[in-house]
RNA sequence: GCCGAUGUAGCUCAGCUGGCAGAGCAACUGAUUCGUAAUCAGUAGGUCGGGGGUUCAAAUCCCCCCAUCGGCUCCA
């Protein structure tokens, strides 16, 4: 963190203890939990019996400004862990007492200004009138200390920054996210839905949509064939004894939907695609010669999800993933590892992903196989990130119960992190269900399985391209890539014959020759981001040419069916 | 799942302390045949999220569900 960030951590921290105050002042009975910054703001938990509604912020807003204006000096005050516990006992506030009773240390400072007084390590500001420019956002509810067995605070989020111009470039940021949000502009251009009469978290793809997922889905296939995958399809079900055998059913079952019953055996609907390609793979006597065996497959899984926690496309409880498992010997082991880097990060810059955030997360709390073999794995992972010179942190715990794995969250173009890529190394499963190889001595040996998905799941991938482009798709994913405009009726036939034309190129055309003024066609398209239009009137269909428009509004004027191909064509092959 | 807010026409939203359900856009019909981001007029459109209750009377008040939104927890 460098000197800045800290000055801006100590500015929010200090608004977050005026905003307690101010809270304080306002509902007496209420009691204080914890205030931190964020990276962003602050915010502040607290235990109130009065339900705190947005229609409070404005309140609280007014008497922060009072508490600022007296602008009153920040005092530190150190005292015995003791004393400081008999201060919050007289004055009442039971959550400080609960965090001074853990910490060790025999004195602890409290900060105060007026007849305000928090526990708290500081540093602060040197008084309230510093603070120049803030503002509450949101009220929510948080778990204390974050663990949902603990009662339910009420959480005030908050931003604050040094200048007004600083406030207002982001709340302005605010701004654009909001125009940019997937699920906004997914009815807006027509992109997908999620009905209520289908069932919460299950995505239904548009024309549009699935036009786009069509042309994902081709790029990745073709890349996979490269690449040396072999592209596979599997059942959506299968006998609830394998989830039983892979230890899906020890370890996943909160995400798993209740099984079925088929003439008297269970089935269970599939939250992973692993187990099929295991079978596949044990479908005949497997020889070391034919590793890396590479089995890919863009899979349907199905995964319960809390009522609470669904979120447009980025968090729903049917989706795709870009799946796919390797199967290799222990000696190819770092080389797999790499070219998955290596493919991934191609893939996600072909879609504008340049920047990313690199995390190894090693053994959960509940997992399965030796500690030795973790450890070779975790290694494995390492090894390959250090070997490509990619910076990454550590995440301890958050490796999945099989093995430990690398998550990549790209960074879209307003810098904000989304988790799509993931490899994982497994020593485990394979041997677990009997999964093996024929070694050069004519023994049987189990083999690696990596499991990895660069996109993650194509519906949390779309939304996040929506977001990323703020659904002005490049031309090679745009849902229509060429509207042709007529002016008026007698220019039909010409446009309709321009059309075929383009169709027959395998552009993706479409042609609107409603009765309506040039004017209201070029904003339909527009508003639809439709990167090209072609406007037909009569000097078009006299030269036998086009006029060429795009979607921000530069012009390009009268040019031959030719020409226009020729830029369709070079914009597409460059996927920009 | 938990805390809070919201749910009215295809979309965006008005509808006050209970008293005949509204607007703009879209759709449809007609007129207009127009040169680079909205032509004009008319028509139609609603179990007010669902179920129960209070009341002479409920979009409005109460209860229970469902969904969405902002968070928490959890995650691709």
């Amino acid at each position: 963190m460098d000197n800045n960030e800290k000055v801006l951590e100590i500015y929010r921290h200090s608004t977050s203890h005026i905003m307690a105050h101010a809270v304080k002042e306002i509902y007496p009975d209420v009691k204080l939990a914890i205030g931190p910054p964020t990276s962003d703001g602050f915010y502040y938990d607290f235990d109130c019996p009065k339900t705190l509604t947005e229609d409070d912020i404005p309140v609280i807003e007014e008497k922060m400004r009072e508490i600022i204006n007296a602008d009153r000096p920040f005092v530190r005050k150190e005292l015995s862990k003791s004393d400081a516990i008999e201060l919050f006992r007289k004055i009442g506030e039971p959550y400080k007492i609960e965090l001074l009773e853990e910490i060790t240390d025999k004195t602890v400072s409290v900060y105060g200004e007026g007849n305000f007084v928090d526990l708290c390590r500081g540093p602060h500001l040197k008084s309230t009138g510093e603070v120049k420019a803030f503002k509450l956002l949101s009220v929510a509810g948080a778990y204390w200390r974050g663990d949902e067995h603990n009662k339910m605070l009420q959480r005030i989020y908050g931003v604050a920054f040094p200048d007004k111009d600083e406030l207002k470039k982001y709340l302005d940021f605010i701004e654009e996210v909001k125009r940019r949000d997937h699920r906004r502009l997914g009815k807006e251009l027509d992109l997908f839905s999620i009905s209520d009469d289908i069932g919460a978290g299950l995505v239904m793809w548009h024309p549009r949509g699935a036009v786009i997922r069509r042309v994902i889905e081709n790029f990745w296939t073709e890349e996979h064939q490269k690449s040396g995958y072999q592209i596979l399809y599997t059942p959506h079900i299968a006998k609830l004894d394998l989830w039983k055998k892979t230890g899906h059913m020890d370890f996943y079952a909160e995400n798993m939907y209740s099984p079925m019953e088929i003439e008297g055996l269970e089935y269970e609907i599939k939250p992973m695609n692993c187990p099929f390609h295991i079978s596949i793979y044990k479908s005949r006597l497997r020889s070391y010669r034919e590793l890396p065996l590479r089995f890919a497959e863009l899979g349907t899984v199905y995964r319960y999800e809390r009522s609470g926690v669904l979120h447009g496309l980025l968090r729903v409880r049917g989706f795709t993933q870009d799946d796919a498992h390797i199967f290799c010997r222990v000696d190819q082991i770092e080389e797999e590892v790499l070219r998955v880097l290596d493919f991934t990060l191609f893939v996600l810059k072909t879609f504008g992903f340049t920047d990313y955030d690199i995390y190894l997360s090693t053994r959960p709390e509940k997992y399965v196989g030796s500690l030795e073999k973790w450890e070779r794995a975790t290694n494995a992972l390492k090894d390959a990130l250090q070997n490509r010179g990619l910076n990454y942190s550590i995440d301890p715990g958050e490796g999945v119960f099989y093995g430990p794995k690398i998550d990549i969250k790209v960074k879209d173009c307003l810098g904000r992190p989304w988790q799509c890529s993931t490899i994982q190394v497994d020593f485990n499963i394979p041997e677990r269900l009997d999964v093996t190889y024929r070694g050069t001595d004519s023994k049987d040996y189990s083999p690696i399985m990596i499991h990895r998905a660069l996109m993650g799941s194509l519906e949390r991938f779309f939304g996040i391209l929506i977001e990323h482009y703020a659904g002005v798709f490049p031309l090679w994913l745009s849902p229509v890539q060429l509207s042709i405009l007529t002016i008026s009726e007698r220019h039909v036939e010409y446009s309709r014959k321009m059309t075929e034309i383009f169709l027959s190129e395998g552009l993706r055309v479409d042609l609107n020759a409603e009765n309506e003024k040039i004017g209201y066609k070029i904003r339909e398209a527009t508003l639809l981001k439709t990167p090209y239009m072609c406007i037909i009137g009569d000097k078009e269909m006299a030269n036998g040419t086009v006029n060429v428009r795009k979607r921000d509004g530069g012009n390009l004027g009268e040019m031959s069916l030719e020409q226009l191909k020729t830029i369709l064509k070079e914009e597409i092959t460059k996927r920009r």
